[in-house]
DNA sequence: AGCACGCCGACT
DNA sequence: GTCGGCGTGCTC
């Protein structure tokens, strides 16, 4: 070995430091950010990334270990990737080794060769004669195989499965005899934009043509789509990937969760007849390495995945589209806590590219964004088929409830199923724990201290304010009418189920919930069972609420939406906005009009009247005026930090000691120290703050502070946790 | 996160 | 006398 000047690269390594390591290399013509490298890491071996290269380095040369083994051949991750990783390390407060977890499928995190091995055949010498001799005629198999070779022609294994199906019962035989010749080669095909099909098989409608037309003159930039469903969005979607399909570039499509059927990905296949990945959290380690390659490789030209989808690398992506904007689903809660739909936004900017957002009920910091000129807006109007359905709130103090159900409620389902046709019950359970009413007067029991409702929690038999953290004993008297019986607010759908089945003994009752429907395998079973007219009631959640066109319901009723104005979230208005107009989009879609009913203690909110009277669009405008008064988000910015410990008190102690600790800011309100709405969660006790800020640099300022504060205090069995824009505070 | 080093209870 | 509990400290 001569004189080596060995260059440093910076890598990021998957544990949950907030740093990069130097390691030397040797070869430093051939190694590039991007690439992965495996090295010595504490006594350890582990496979990292290279975010760095350079001549010089911080840290003292002597204490650097060389890397072990350079990985790559050439980057996995472009230079706007790892600046993606970066941001998202920065903005959410997570350690860049995590992160780009996010970025690499299994067997690459685990040091996998990146280019899958392909097995190619040549005839031998020793084939040539053989296939002539006369001894062997019997082994006609082997003769047609070995007769398909010229002397020095070779052929790709699935060449030769395609051409004979018994290849594989005859492979080991012809290596192990000499007769074929077998040569390991990687597979670095790279692949052209096979070009999409210019048939347009639906006729689109003159708005919807319009939109189409203006969002493909864009070139960056971000777009919002706002439309009903049925309003044709995954045409206009399918029609303006084509135009960029056309021009050789890769698309990626991102969904919710629950939206990704087969039924989906083949309709956008049939229509465009583009090479498709597909990438969710269903499908196989090797399917998803498989995609993840043949997107790096140009070898399919559309990618439709879920949230995870969105650190796919491409050869040439030339737009994101991202479906139903507003759900929930974007947004990763554990682990590293990210939205897919912020960092979409980051990465269609990163990478100069435009964004297409689309929803029919956009986020309120949507409605803000549009409002504003950063995002252009189009709009698709109502359907064509089916009018709006009618509203009708039912108000529970006014009407006569059995068992959790008006009998309003009970009248307008019976008439539907006496019709034949089908009824969709709802529970909004999100953010939901029981509240006390008194039997007597009706009224909820209410903290002394703040406006909000007591929450009764089984865990602890008392009654507590989510908002101020105080309790009260679970109460003999009402304040209100002195009554001593009270009654938990809040049925389950397995209890739905059973009154319903009670109530109308001849009507065939389905029920969708967790215990129930696990997988898009027994979604799929279910909606059919619906489709078939198999269930006169259907009972369930969220998962229903969204896509899926059943023409047959045209009766939609909502049970307890009353929950999420109990959970003391400034966003319930939203959240129940979102909800209604989903929900009414499943009433009445065919040739029938459509009727929904909700079920309210709250009869006299605001929302009940003036949604269906001015539309989502106008109300939520008028929601965020309320918002920027109150100065909460999207007119502030939040942090939620989380302390977790094996008791209250010591999640609360530590919290408050370090904000102790903390320098004196103006700038940042800081909440006082809350327990969550779950409190426990595997044995931990978890409580919160909220910090909020207009000054978006000053809130993640005092968030890094605490966080490094946290790290120089760690206590075993105490973890802090960060999560930025929080959407709820369980 | 892991993995080692480091000081205190029940075992051949 | 030791084997092993997990507290805390470090990793280029």
């Amino acid at each position: 070995m001569g004189e080596v000047s060995l260059d440093v690269v910076e890598v990021a390594l998957p544990c949950p430091l907030h740093k990069t390591f130097e390691y030397l290399v040797d070869d430093q013509s051939l190694v590039f950010p991007g690439m992965r490298v495996a090295v010595d890491f504490a006594r350890r071996k582990m496979v990292g990334v290279i975010t760095a290269v350079k001549a010089e380095s911080e840290f003292p040369r002597s204490k650097l270990k060389p890397i072990r083994a350079l990985l790559d051949s050439e980057p996995l991750l472009s230079e706007d990737l790892l600046t993606l990783a970066k941001w998202i390390s920065s903005y959410y407060h997570a350690p860049i080794g995590e992160v780009l977890q996010l970025f690499l499928p299994a067997a690459l995190r685990q040091g996998k060769a990146f280019y899958e091995v392909e097995f190619f055949y040549q005839i031998t010498e020793e084939g040539l004669q053989w296939r002539m001799d006369d001894a062997n005629r019997q082994a006609r198999a082997k003769i047609a195989i070995l007769e398909f070779f010229s002397q020095h022609q070779q052929y790709a294994e699935h060449e030769l499965l395609t051409e004979f199906s018994n290849f594989k019962n005859h492979r080991k035989e012809l290596i192990d005899w000499g007769l074929l010749q077998r040569i390991e080669q990687l597979d670095k095909r790279k692949s052209p934009a096979k070009m999409p099909s210019l048939e347009k098989p639906l006729i689109l409608t003159t708005a919807q043509q319009t939109v189409v037309d203006e969002i493909i003159q864009q070139s960056a930039g971000i777009s919002f789509i706002e439309g009903v469903t049925g309003s044709g969005k995954t045409a206009v979607y399918t029609e303006i990937a084509r135009d960029f399909l056309a021009r050789g570039e890769q698309v990626l499509m991102l969904v919710p969760e629950i939206g990704l059927t087969p039924q989906f990905v083949s309709r956008i296949e049939k229509s465009l007849k583009v090479r498709i990945g597909v990438i969710h959290s269903q499908i196989t380690e090797n399917e998803r390495h498989q995609a993840w390659r043949d997107a790096l490789l140009g070898r399919v030209d559309l990618i439709i995945g879920t949230r995870s989808a969105l650190f796919t690398p491409f050869a040439r992506l030339g737009l994101i589209i991202l479906d139903e904007a507003h759900d929930g689903s974007y947004i990763q809660r554990d682990g590293v806590r990210y939205s897919a739909h912020n960092s979409a936004i980051k990465r269609a900017d990163l990478e100069g590219i435009p964004l297409i957002l689309g929803s029919a009920t956009p986020t309120y910091e949507s409605v803000r964004n549009i409002k504003e000129g950063r995002f252009s807006h189009y709009q698709l109007p109502a359907r064509v088929s089916g009018e709006m359905p009618e509203w009708e709130i039912i108000n529970c103090h006014e009407e006569k409830v059995y068992d959790g159900i008006a009998t309003k409620v009970l009248d307008a389902i019976e008439t539907t199923i006496a019709r034949d046709e089908q009824v969709l019950v709802f529970l909004n359970r999100r953010g939901f724990s029981p509240v006390l009413t008194c039997l007597d007067c009706g009224s909820m029991l209410e903290c002394d201290n703040c406006s909000s409702y007591l929450n009764y929690h089984r865990t602890t038999g008392k009654l507590h304010c989510h908002h101020c953290a105080t309790r009260y004993p679970y109460p003999e008297n009402c304040q209100k009418c002195g009554g001593s019986s009270f009654k938990e607010l809040g049925a389950g759908t397995q209890k739905i189920e059973k009154v319903l089945a009670d109530a109308f003994p001849q009507a065939k009752v389905l029920r969708f919930d967790r215990d129930n429907v696990r997988n898009s395998h027994d979604l799929e079973a279910h909606l059919a069972k619906i489709g078939d007219n198999e269930a006169d009631i259907i009972i369930g959640t969220q998962m229903l609420a969204k896509g899926h066109d059943f023409p047959n319901i045209t009766l939609v009723v909502l049970l307890n939406s009353d929950g999420l104005f109990f959970a003391n979230d400034f966003r319930a208005d939203e959240k129940l906005a979102q909800l209604l107009m989903q929900v009414s989009g499943r009433a009445g879609r065919g040739e029938k009009k459509g009727k929904v009913l909700v079920q309210t203690m709250f009869a006299d909110n605001a929302l009940f009247h003036e949604l269906p009277a001015m539309g989502y669009h106008a109300y939520a405008e008028k929601a965020l005026e309320i918002r920027e008064i109150l100065a909460l988000p999207p007119y502030s910015n939040q942090i939620l930090v989380q302390a977790e410990a094996r008791s209250e008190a010591e999640a609360t102690h530590y919290l408050s000691g370090l904000l102790g600790l903390l320098p004196a800011t103006k700038e940042v309100e800081i909440t006082p120290v809350m327990p969550n709405n779950l409190k426990r969660r595997q044995g931990f006790y978890r409580v919160h703050i909220i910090l909020q800020s207009q000054s978006r640099s000053a809130l993640h300022r005092l968030a890094h502070q605490l966080r490094l504060l946290y790290e120089a205090n760690i206590r075993s069995g105490i973890r802090l946790l960060i999560e930025v824009d929080p959407i709820d505070f369980s």
